[in-house]
DNA sequence: TTGTATGCGTTATCAG
DNA sequence: CTGATAACGCATACAA
């Protein structure tokens, strides 16, 4: 792979000029300037970026992390921040953290290796305490989201959580459901826990008592729905109504209650969280809380592109969740709960 | 940012020692190894890697380009690409191609500069001829996914799209469907021409002749799928089944005829192409032609490692699609078809 | 077992 | 306008 100096040899000039004509310095003469054009072309020369950014300490990348490279929710998120910041001329290198400790602090590490000129995280597993300290070791200005650090809080994209599942769950009470059943995300996921807080307090603000036989662990995916929902079934108690932790979980809720042939919002109502772009094509569509994962998206590279090059611009940080009412939920039928106790 | 010589003065060694423990080597004193690594930790230490890879010529990373980082289809190829690529302890650096001729060459550059030791890359764009002409210029190893590239035939891991299609349109025909309407993929994809063609030869397999008016051009989103409908309904043709080129299409055209008060499969019989989880969780459940998404994902993977240092494996080049039989697909009722020309 | 010196490909400073 | 040349941070052959 053709080098600068080759470039220049060919060119008959030193590696200074041919450092300016590809970086655009306006202090060379146009003949030179051809000349050097044409013999980058003959060689196919193409810099090595490796060398640039020893050399400049910068690499014109920000990095980022998810927890998962597949799934509605980070697809999105990740198309939004790479159009900003692809418009800003950077690129975006994406590494997943795969929900796993180990793996998360090994993306990190990775990314910071690379000296990208910010970091956009989306961390699972890793506690409050060692991102503040991760934050502050590194100069690599660091951006959370969908997660709120307290003490870097003006560095954090997120969406209060709790407000979501209270928000899902109220929707159920006011349409008279009283035996509200909850399937949670994995609740070492903070946003499941949040969520969850949410659901009990809606529960708490009409009096109702949290029973935790209406309340099951889910995994965020389909099939943890499916389970989910015969989990519930099989302890016999019952419920009108399940709110359920996010939309992939949702639709195998769904699923797992048609197959046992309970019709849905019939029988049972159902709400969802995160308003994937499937939600509203399903049968029923879904009643869920938008979460505005583009916004995340975009708002993430933003605020990647203010902290990296001190761009200035208005950042929104904390997002309110809203309530998407579709055909999965309805009143409180007056007849007997499906699963009579 | 501490530097291997502040660490190499911390730790009262010169750089070449430092340099020894971090890359493991045997030839230091178990003392002196002590020494060192205590003053990495206390300087938090990170080798830039820039510095490293202009040293080594070597990144420890795989090149991805995708079409898109949304959407199920590059969602679940790029987590199995990851899985193997990281396994083998490197990592994978993701760039989106829009579908774009110039973001395609754009990634596909910015990938190269980084010296990659190998590029997975899904382009829709280029020309064969361009690729051909990228592989031989450059010494970087580079695979071609869900494509055919005759002169790259050995790097290319692909499916038959074109055995796709027939397989999608014959099994429509073998349950007594003779009107058979076609919604492609956007027609610049080869892999949607490829689709199609597979569906002319099907209807041509049984003396069927082909009528542009049956088919119609969409884009592969939910959307799209919605608009084919109308579209085609709006034709006021006859037809009792379509084979669509994907799923997420075909999940707007379910939508579509239903909206229309047209059932699935009562009134029109329905096949996608894919085979994206939500397929199974559809109503009714999708039949469809299976892409082998994960498999193209870990083999590309295996490829770039093969090709990029030389492990030894072997490759499962091409793949066959396979249709799934589910629930939007049925014989050919004997009353008129629903929209009688 | 450890240290010294050189090169990797660029950028940027400073003279011309 | 253009050319030397010193960084940049690290790996490694060669010495010691």
């Amino acid at each position: 792979m053709a080098t600068i100096r080759e470039v220049s040899k060919h060119a008959q000039v030193s590696v200074a000029t041919v450092s300016r004509v590809v970086n655009g310095n306006k202090w060379v003469a146009e003949a030179t300037r051809q000349r050097v054009l044409e013999a980058m072309a003959e060689l196919g020369y193409q810099p090595n970026s490796f060398a640039r950014s020893l050399a400049t300490n910068k690499s014109e990348t920000i990095g980022m992390v998810v927890g998962d490279l597949s799934g509605p929710f980070f697809g999105e998120m990740m198309q939004y921040a790479e159009q900003v910041v692809r418009d800003a001329g950077k690129h975006l290198i994406i590494t997943s953290g795969h929900s796993t400790l180990d793996e998360e602090r090994d993306a990190v590490q990775f990314l910071l290796k690379r000296r990208c000129d910010a970091l956009i995280l989306h961390l699972d597993l890793m506690p409050d305490a060692e991102i503040v300290e991760l934050s502050q070791r590194q100069s690599t200005p660091i951006i959370l989201v969908n997660r709120l650090v307290p003490d870097l809080a003006e560095q954090c994209v997120y969406l209060d959580n709790e407000a979501g599942g209270f928000l899902a769950t109220r929707h159920l009470l006011e349409r008279g459901h009283r035996r509200i059943a909850c399937v949670t995300g994995p609740l070492y996921k903070a946003d499941a826990r949040a969520r969850l807080a949410g659901y009990r307090r809606a529960l708490d603000s009409v009096g109702l008592d949290y029973d935790e036989q209406l309340v099951v662990e889910g995994d965020f995916l389909e099939p943890g729905g499916e389970v989910a929902v015969a989990a519930l079934l099989a302890r016999q108690v019952a419920f009108s109504a399940v709110v359920v932790g996010n939309d992939l979980m949702a639709i195998g809720a769904i699923n797992g209650f048609k197959q046992r042939g309970l019709n849905i919002p019939g029988d049972v109502s159902l709400v969802g969280y995160d308003d994937v772009l499937m939600a509203g094509y399903l049968e029923p569509p879904l009643t869920t809380v938008r979460v505005p994962v583009a916004e995340f998206g975009s708002e993430a590279g933003r605020l990647a592109l203010k902290l990296g090059e001190g761009i200035d611009c208005e950042i929104h940080n904390r997002f309110l969740p809203t309530l998407i009412e579709r055909g999965s939920t309805a009143d409180l039928a007056p007849q007997p709960s499906p699963t009579a106790a």
